[in-house]
DNA sequence: CCTACCGATCGGTAGG
DNA sequence: CCTACCGATCGGTAGG
């Protein structure tokens, strides 16, 4: 799924229009006028309107599942691994923000490839939850509920992007104050 | 804005469909077809689709509003303020699943209304907020970024009816858990 | 509640 | 990359 230089550009303003607008919000014709061309002549660089989408959703899902790959690859003490984790997984998030977004609430108009998604997500889903089985285990933690505390872990990650305004924090302080979040919650670090 | 029976049958095949389509990935002949009449005849009920989308985000909101009301006007101490701020909002979202999927992810589509939507959520960030400071003040704990912290436990609170399957958990244990994540986070509450 | 119908817009194709 | 155009569907109205 190599994309060609006039694609990549099409993805781009993609991104910023279905982040506006919505998926089905967002026209074809809308989608060429922001590229100062005709909607037809879209045509001779996609297959379909859903074809952008789905170089959304399974772009930024290659990039989650790459980056929990290298890190089950490393021999991390597991409390660090869940720190890299969380690291790297913000790291995506806050570099795609727009992606993401359109990731998590746009999904389900894939159609054609969305069994594909589902399964490629539920497996990602999976395999998180393996590594905090995994962590908990070696630091003598309870995990009272994998399941749901992976979709905390996941959602809670996917969603910081919109706790902040943009370009008003560094990325650092930003991810530094998510993960806190996320590990001590509201109270956790308070004395 | 009362609405009448037929208004409110409505609304709720509205939800579903909205929920599972997106609100323009739903048309008012799918509404209609639900309803088991005829496209034209939804007019007689409602002025416009957009109209159905206001009554499911203004009348959410409305709630939230009329709950954080309540607990203001309480002289609980400040610390059993927050747990109370939490359960009752959490009441509100576990009760309406579909309509705060729908109130957190179509209001953009509000169009006529949206100005007035995103000041009405304006509003109730500040007054949260506030809340939170005063209880932050009160039990001499540090709060850094108030309004980061606001949309962190607001955010989390309206997506937490995602981390579990339907029906599969008692509403009483699946609010504890949500309680224990956001005030402890992951680790929290190790020892 | 229905039938009949409106103009506008949709994603996409043919052919150059 | 364009013009020209396709059938389908959109939200909504008129009139009963």
């Amino acid at each position: 799924m190599e994309l060609k230089e006039k694609q990549k550009k099409i993805l781009d303003v993609a991104v910023e229009l279905f982040k506006e607008k919505g998926y089905m919000g967002s026209s074809v014709r809308d989608l060429a006028t922001k590229l100062n061309i005709k909607a037809a002549s879209l045509y001779a660089h996609i297959r379909s309107k859903e074809e952008i989408l789905e170089w959304i959703c399974f772009g930024i899902a290659h990039e989650f599942f790459a980056q929990l790959q290298e890190i089950k690859n490393t021999n991390l003490p597991p409390k660090e691994k869940l720190n890299l984790f969380i690291d790297k997984h913000l790291s995506v998030v806050l570099n795609n923000r727009d992606v993401t977004h359109i990731y998590s609430n746009e999904w389900k108009h894939l159609d054609g490839r969305l069994p594909e998604f589902v399964e490629m997500r539920k497996n990602y889903q999976l395999e998180v939850e393996q590594l905090l089985l995994e962590i908990y285990k070696a630091e003598n933690w309870e995990l009272k509920s994998p399941t749901f505390t992976t979709r905390f872990i996941l959602h809670t990650l996917n969603n910081s992007y919109f706790w902040f305004k943009r370009n008003t924090e560094s990325s650092v302080d930003i991810k530094e104050e998510i993960r806190d979040k996320i590990l001590f919650g509201l109270l956790g670090n308070q004395k």
